[in-house]
DNA sequence: TGTACTGTAATAAATAGAATTACAGAATGA
DNA sequence: TCATTCTGTAATTCTATTTATTACAGTACA
C-alpha cells in the first residue's frame, strides 16, 4: 500500500463529516487534498460502492455522508482501498524447484493474514466521528 | 511499502537459516527468489548493516546468518526494510489554507505510529527460525 | 595467476501512480 | 428550453518508483 488512497479517502471523509448535511463538490474536496478533482471522483465512487457516501449529479451536486461519522470505522475504510499486499509481495514468483522458493508465498500469505488482523484490531476501534474531531 | 524488500529479506534469510554454517552465493539465492543476483547483494548489504548478516568475499565467498536464528525476530527485519508510511501518505501536500489539510498530516502520522506499534508487537513475537521452521 | 565470488555505481527498462484531457449525462434554475 | 454546473468514466500522458542489467574494481582461494 504504497499509493496514497487511504489517505486520500479519509480525507475526503473527514471534510464530509464536517460538512454534515451539505454537498461538496469534487472540486472544493480536490483543493483541501491538492490533488486532481478526478482522482476524488474515483474514490468518492469506491466509497459510494461500498455505502459509506452518496453523490448527486448535476448542478449543485456533490457528495456527503450516506450514515452518521460514529458508525463508519476507519477499519471499513481500510477495506474500501485495500488492494496490495501489507508488507508488499508485488509480482514475485520464486522458483518453484526450490523447496524454500515453492513454499514461500503461501507462508507469506499466513504471516500477512495474521499482522493484517492485528492492525484491523486496531482499526476497529476508531470511527470517522473520532478521527474527525480531532481537528 | 509496495516494493518487494521485506518478502525479499524474509527469503535471503529464510534460506540462510535452513543451510545455516554454509556460505550461500548471491547467485544461488537469486535462483531461489528468481529476481537479479545484485538485488540480491543490495538487501544482503543492508541485512548485514543490521547485523543479521555476514559474509564473504572472493572465491567460495556468500552470505551467512550472523547470529542464531532464533534470537533474530521478525520486527528486526521489518525495521531494517522499512522506509515508507504502511497505510501510504507519499507525496501528500494538502492545502495549508484549509483547516482540514492543515492539520491531517499530524493526525494521519499518530494514527499510523498507533497501528504500528500493534503490527510490531505481533513481529516481535515471530522469530527466523518460527518462520523458517515452517518448510 | 586464473577463477569465482562480493560490493557498488551507473544506466536502462518496466511498472505503477497520478494528472490531464475529453466528453456524455444529470440536475438546476433563469 | 437551454445554458450552466456538476458527476461519472474512459483514455491518454506524464512522472516517480522499482527492478533489471551492465560494468568493473577488489578479494579470496586453489
Amino acid at each position: 500500500m504504497n499509493n496514497a488512497r487511504f489517505p486520500i479517502s479519509l480525507h475526503i471523509l473527514t471534510l464530509l463529516a464536517r460538512e454534515s448535511g451539505t454537498l461538496l463538490s469534487s472540486d472544493y474536496i480536490a483543493g483541501s487534498i491538492n490533488i486532481n478533482p478526478v482522482l476524488v471522483r474515483k474514490e468518492i465512487s469506491n466509497l459510494r460502492n461500498h455505502g459509506m457516501i452518496e453523490s448527486k449529479e448535476g448542478k449543485n451536486g456533490g457528495a456527503t455522508l450516506a450514515k452518521p461519522a460514529g458508525t463508519i470505522l476507519l477499519s471499513d475504510i481500510y477495506h474500501a482501498v485495500q488492494q496490495t499486499s501489507l508488507l508488499g509481495n508485488s509480482r514475485n514468483h520464486p522458483n518453484p524447484d526450490c523447496a524454500v522458493g515453492k513454499q514461500i508465498n503461501q507462508h507469506l500469505d499466513d504471516l500477512y493474514k495474521d499482522i493484517e488482523g492485528a492492525l484491523l484490531r486496531k482499526l476497529e476501534h476508531m470511527t470517522l466521528a473520532d478521527f474527525a474531531n480531532k481537528f
